[in-house]
DNA sequence: CCATTTTTGTACTGCATCGGACAATAATGG
DNA sequence: CCATTATTGTCCGATGCAGTACAAAAATGG
């Protein structure tokens, strides 16, 4: 057998991190108990320590997985549709989907929720410095593809990108501050058409 | 004497409440202990309480404060230069050297500090809303004026105000992540440039 | 000088917290 | 069947927390 050698374990490493991923998306680092995340998780504490580390650590892996996924379904949104503006929309729509998840919204568990302990944790600020940066880069690539394929003018193409950038994480902040799916999504319908229009 | 009759106290209260913010404001609500507040206000607990309630009542009169200094000052610069693109500038340019206090930098005591508490605190959650709000009201009605003034054509005006306030909340938490003042600026002149065409 | 009033400072009370020690449990290898 | 290995579950200890009770202190009014 390729099981391992000691008593199994009764609980599923990549639901369990999922699981503490969301109360911490939710109640953020400081409020949330390692109490909380043992009922989340169903798992007791030492099992916690055993598999995943102490709080902060957990706190960062999730962070982690949370950027990873939420990256790779930008990059497909943004470069599998090849209209512009329809990308755009596209991106904003799917990321809308994750930051309208719970009662209430979350938003993004970078910038809504991380983000306050980017003054006091090193490592924290340096994976929000890394996502605001990964996010304009590949927006950017976008627009700039954009200008190479004729129907975006080059002047502007710069600033565009941190400007849809800005869109994200004001939707993220918004979504958290409990406005409607429907007012959302108008307004990064007109955003993404305003953006991409030469 | 106009003097109130007993003890006199030790603490200024305004500059006691500034104290307190600015800890609730780096740290966050959850972060922070009531030996922070102490510590940073000078006063006791008792005194504490006596003068302005728990931690909580303390938070949410704390980020009022904020934002109504927030609110006048983004009044004054967007309504008294009358040039478009020169009053966003000034307008991102005060937000930015609130948001560039401290070390690390703290952003916005609402949109970086109490976001993550909008899940959790009901009364976070509207205050948060009721900013927003605020927000894109002023920045509409600027962008309204500029319509009444000829400057700007009048198609898409109404989606300008949203996403000038979506790039406040951007330079917010870039500024929490430790983007450089020289680069926020750069980013802000390109957006309110962008903006102020028709 | 004394009564009154307000603030200060100490000490305290439950309570929750994080992280770990230890034995019991459930699997495999031979 | 026994040794080994890994996880589980209970219990614990030290610390920190929010909020309060109470007496001492420092002012004013008369």
């Amino acid at each position: 057998m390729n099981r391992p050698r000691g008593r199994p374990r009764k609980y599923d490493p990549d639901k369990a991190l999922d699981a503490a991923g969301t109360v911490l998306w939710e109640r953020g680092f400081s409020a949330t108990s390692l109490t909380d995340l043992c009922e989340a998780t169903g798992m007791n504490r030492p099992s916690l320590y055993a598999a995943f580390g102490d709080k902060r650590t957990i706190f960062l892996r999730v962070l982690e997985r949370f950027i990873e996924r939420m990256a790779a379904a930008a990059g497909e949104a943004l470069f599998a549709e090849p209209d512009l503006e329809r990308a755009l929309v596209g991106f904003y729509y799917q990321a809308l989907e994750v930051y309208l998840t719970g009662t209430p919204h979350r938003g993004c568990m970078v910038i809504s929720t991380a983000s306050v302990d980017a003054t006091g944790d090193e490592e924290v600020r340096k994976l929000l410095m890394k996502t605001l940066h990964q996010l304009d880069s590949v927006l950017g690539e976008r627009f700039r593809r954009a200008v190479a394929d004729g129907v975006l003018g080059a002047e502007d193409a710069e600033v565009r990108g941190p400007i849809a950038a800005a869109i994200l994480t004001s939707i993220s902040v918004r979504a958290r501050a409990g406005q409607s799916r429907r007012s959302l999504r108008a307004f990064v319908r007109k955003s993404a058409r305003f953006l991409a229009r030469a």
